[in-house]
DNA sequence: ATCCCTTCATGAATCGATTCAAAACCGTCG
DNA sequence: CGACGGTTTTGAATCGATTCATGAAGGGAT
């Protein structure tokens, strides 16, 4: 090994190893001519601290890993992007982990995230399986907060969207367009978000005797709503608006049916959820259920650090946010 | 601490903490009974390996870091998508960092990730002052791999595609297309990548006496775009088409000029950079220059696991890739 | 019964930083 | 000169897993 250690650093300079880590943090504990040797020594040297040494005495490493179900989503890097300041100016290192919607990626990045012993995690998680793992974590000391999720009657703190209510928000929204045949896309069923926001979507059509029909897809993405008009035109009374379950599924499905030439919205309307920043950059800009991302991201660094801090006696906090509706072109009455 | 470790579990099951560190790493060389008589504890207590220990002790880390310049932007995701795998299959780590295009931010992600003793990098420097902190790692023995950018003379291996190629491209096709007053929108200058599309884009411009207005931004995102095409709005003579030095800027350019009444392709045309999936999904399908990003990422994983391989010997090897137009209606003569 | 060989298990040494009780040092005052 | 108080420095113990030389146990063959 070519890697140098403290105790280089200590002998080039002439002092303990307990001066040199003294120097590195509690550097006014040292004498003003003795720091400067050992920091000379530290940069003659080229000396780099080793983490896992500090970890392994440290017993915690710095890390906040933040799971989320898809880092090619805007959402969740938005969400990521509101998060990191605070957890930066405490100190921490922010890792993502992408669990790509699913459970044996999500499962595979706790057990590391645990072995590595996180300061603590921000997780979507990607569908009530992964409860027993988050459980598990919790057991082991490791504080969590659940993102864009409620915690249901689970012990932690939890930022959450009410997705039911967004759900509604856009039914009854294509419903005022006068709408009556409605189709849902986005899957699968199993991410929560999916289920709330269809849940919310089916309520109002029941209310109102609206059509429904759903496609569930594999994933939430570009390709899963391109794949899932391609269907729904071939049925035989075919909806006239489609609520997708975000806003990738929403743009994949908006370049389908462009591509076969269904004009949007005048032969199918269309809105989406989250409200990223391509949504209105859209070839029609689209209607969309705007969640606050940043502050979903901020608010749940916070209750982060505040169980960090507060230890064993925490009460664990559950923030729900309401979305909005962003009416725009793809669902409006005419053009 | 509540934390159980290997001696805990040798405790239990009656054996000595050599005989459980074998359990876990070389379980052939250990009896059966022995061994799920060891399992068995581990799964009793629920004991879970201690990273740092590992680590201290092996030296090394098993986290392959890479670190973009924006991981909103799905050229950037996509790329670590492509490299994901390889990763993994050798039972890597992979954790993302956004350097954010701002050098200080890459510096302390870099020193973090040398405190980490990371297995290896894959790098897209900000610019050229990131190099020193570069060759820093490098000498001290961490193996990388630029990404999206050529080595240049220094000693790495390195993945890229020929930007003055594709900033040719792009000028090239405008130029097909008649235009005559071009703007090229895109910063800040000190990235490679910009000041290399830039220079292709420049060169046409000269030999084919062309003119060619440059606007910088302070980044390659949205917001830059619509900032960007506000000013040209104002000149008195404007141009009559954009090239753009990412997607990302020509979906905000786009939606600029859409804001303010001007039509594209037809009062002025706009090309973008990267093909990511939005830009075939615009407002007005953008023309654009695609790069291969996931084999860009794949390549990359490559070179970094031979490097890592070879050792000492290994020979630094420096792939190019050719970028390629995707004409779309952005660009189109007319609708 | 003896010797050899194979198969398993042991436990001490090691990685590098941190911590803290104890020691060294220095100037001052009685 | 010795005692004392305050400031610095020391060095051994510690965190938890891995490694490897050593030894024990079991099985055949003679």
């Amino acid at each position: 090994m070519t890697t140098t250690s403290m105790k280089d650093v200590a002998r080039a300079a002439g002092v303990s190893v307990g001066t040199v880590s003294n120097v590195l943090n509690r550097p006014e504990a040292v004498a003003e001519d003795t720091r400067s040797r050992v920091l000379a020594a530290i940069a003659e040297l080229g000396y780099v601290r080793n983490d896992s040494a500090r970890q392994l005495r440290a017993g915690r490493s710095r890390t906040v890993a933040v799971v989320v179900l898809d880092v090619a989503n805007p959402f969740f890097t938005d969400v990521v992007r509101g998060a990191e300041p605070l957890i930066e100016s405490a100190g921490g290192v922010v890792t993502v982990c992408d669990s790509g919607e699913d459970v044996r990626r999500e499962r595979r990045h706790l057990e590391i995230l645990e072995e590595q012993r996180v300061l603590g995690l921000l997780i979507t998680p990607v569908d009530d399986t992964s409860s027993s793992w988050i459980e598990r974590l919790s057991g082991h000391d490791i504080p969590l907060v659940l993102v864009d999720r409620g915690a249901g009657r689970h012990p932690h703190c939890s930022v959450a969207v009410d997705d039911v209510h967004g759900g509604r928000l856009a039914a009854d929204h294509l419903a005022e367009r006068g709408h009556t045949r409605i189709a849902f896309v986005g899957g699968p069923a199993s991410i929560p978000q999916v289920a709330d926001r269809l849940a919310g979507c089916r309520e109002v059509c029941e209310e109102r005797g609206l059509d429904l029909e759903v496609f569930h897809t594999a994933g939430l993405n570009f390709a899963a709503g391109r794949e899932a008009v391609e269907q729904m035109l071939d049925l035989p009374q075919r909806p006239t608006a489609v609520f997708c379950a975000n806003d990738l599924v929403a743009l994949g499905a908006l370049q389908g049916l462009t591509m076969h030439g269904v004009k949007v919205p005048h032969e199918c309307a269309i809105i989406g959820y989250d409200d990223i920043d391509f949504a209105a950059a859209a070839a029609v800009p689209l209607s969309s259920i705007r969640q606050p991302r940043a502050q979903l991201g901020r608010t749940a660094a916070q209750l982060l650090f505040d169980e960090i801090g507060e230890g064993r006696g925490h009460t664990h906090r559950n923030v729900v946010f309401q979305p909005e509706l962003v009416a725009r072109a793809s669902t409006a009455l005419d053009l």
